[in-house]
DNA sequence: GAAATAGATGTCGTCGGTCA
DNA sequence: TGACCGACGACATCTATTTC
């Protein structure tokens, strides 16, 4: 299976029952989560806000974390605690109270530890759900801190990955958008969205070495002549991947998830695609988060929409030239469906 | 084994900022 | 101007460790 998310070297874990008041469901006015010490060490003593991924049953979502410690009157600093922060509609705190909410009469818990991108991992835990039993299975004791000379951390960590890894497709599939757009907003971690970038650009290229060979067999039937790839030894900088038969061109749009990801346009390859007497189309291979279950769909007819497309990129850009300003690059993400008129039914690669 | 001590964690009073 | 809410951090309480 495909990992994207992995825990990072602190190898440590906070397994704690939150208390009424960590779930703002006592007289208090804490407005904080106590966390254990021990667990992210590599963050500094105060006012550190990021961003932290919060798991609870099926929900994942990045949420604004205000991280610190409370400070003794000596200067130095104790307990960390995550607060529930200015905005507090969108904090990790404030998603963990709304879910205990619902439901005030259950126990809660939580697990937290930092990703290899240091960012921060919450999985809240209500003590009826089947999470529950499978992680007390492997934390046998709460309200602790787990670190790798711990028998259970291993076990713990596995579970823990897993779960993020399956729940988190939605946070996944955003960093991949990100990746490929050049979407810096502050809820996608620089190091993901490099990660992603570095991973695109291999599953790019797994996505045309699976063509090639889909290609070659083909030629082998004698359903094709011959095709040339064009990326086979270096990158051509062409808009197309693949030319079939010395007519049919072919862009490879590989994802790691479904077939209905945004599939990006740079604008030279819209206007290349948008010329009328181009055979221009798309195999889209997805599915690749797993080696053995990906697939292919050929998508054609698409220079109506693209054409749509482009003549409004033309308009749009001699707006921008006369206001004397310039356009220098530009992606554009597309639903597969609203482009091709005919999608092919599915192939199996592998 | 009990008492003392130190360290960790939880609670809540108070202050200050915001908003109606 | 007062009500409300979040942050701070002092103090209370609990737990682990050390000392006798």
């Amino acid at each position: 299976m495909f990992i994207f998310f992995k825990f990072n070297k602190e190898k440590r874990l906070g397994f704690k029952k939150l208390t009424e008041a960590d779930l703002g469901l006592s007289t208090s006015h804490q407005t904080h989560i106590g966390l254990y010490e021990g667990v992210f060490t590599f963050l500094q003593n105060s006012d550190v806000v990021k961003s932290g991924i919060l798991i609870y049953n099926d929900y994942c979502e990045v949420l604004d974390c205000s991280f610190d410690r409370i400070q003794n009157p000596d200067g130095s600093f104790r307990s960390p605690k995550i607060k529930i922060g200015s905005d507090s509609n969108n904090s990790i705190v404030a998603k963990i109270r709304e879910f205990a909410k619902v439901s005030p009469k259950s126990k809660w818990y939580l697990i937290w530890s930092g990703l290899e991108s240091e960012e921060l991992t919450f999985w809240l835990i209500r003590s009826d759900s089947e999470d529950y039993n499978v992680i007390r299975e492997v934390l046998p004791y709460e309200n602790r801190v787990y670190g790798e000379e711990d028998s259970y951390y291993d076990k713990a960590i596995e579970i823990l990955t897993q779960k993020i890894n399956n729940v988190s497709i939605s946070v996944q599939k955003g960093i991949e958008v990100a990746s490929q757009i050049g979407d810096k907003s502050k809820l996608f971690k620089k190091v993901d969205i490099e990660r992603a970038e570095a991973m695109f650009r291999s599953v790019g290229k797994r996505g045309e070495e699976l063509i090639a060979e889909y290609l070659e067999k083909q030629k082998q039937a004698n359903n094709i002549q011959s095709f040339d790839w064009l990326n086979k030894s270096m990158e051509s900088g062409a808009p197309y991947d693949f030319i079939i038969d010395n007519k049919n061109y072919v862009d490879v749009k590989s994802t790691l998830y479904d077939f209905n990801q945004y599939i990006y346009f740079s604008n030279q390859e819209i206007s290349f695609a948008s010329k009328k007497d181009v055979d221009y189309c798309v195999f889209r291979v997805y599915g690749m988060k797993e080696e053995n279950d990906i697939w292919l769909k050929k998508c054609y007819q698409c220079n109506p929409y693209i054409s749509t497309m482009n003549s409004n990129i033309t308009n749009f850009m001699n707006e921008v030239n006369v206001q004397k300003a310039m356009l220098q690059s530009l992606k554009l993400g597309i639903l597969p469906e609203n482009c091709f008129n005919d999608i092919q039914s599915a192939i199996k690669l592998g």
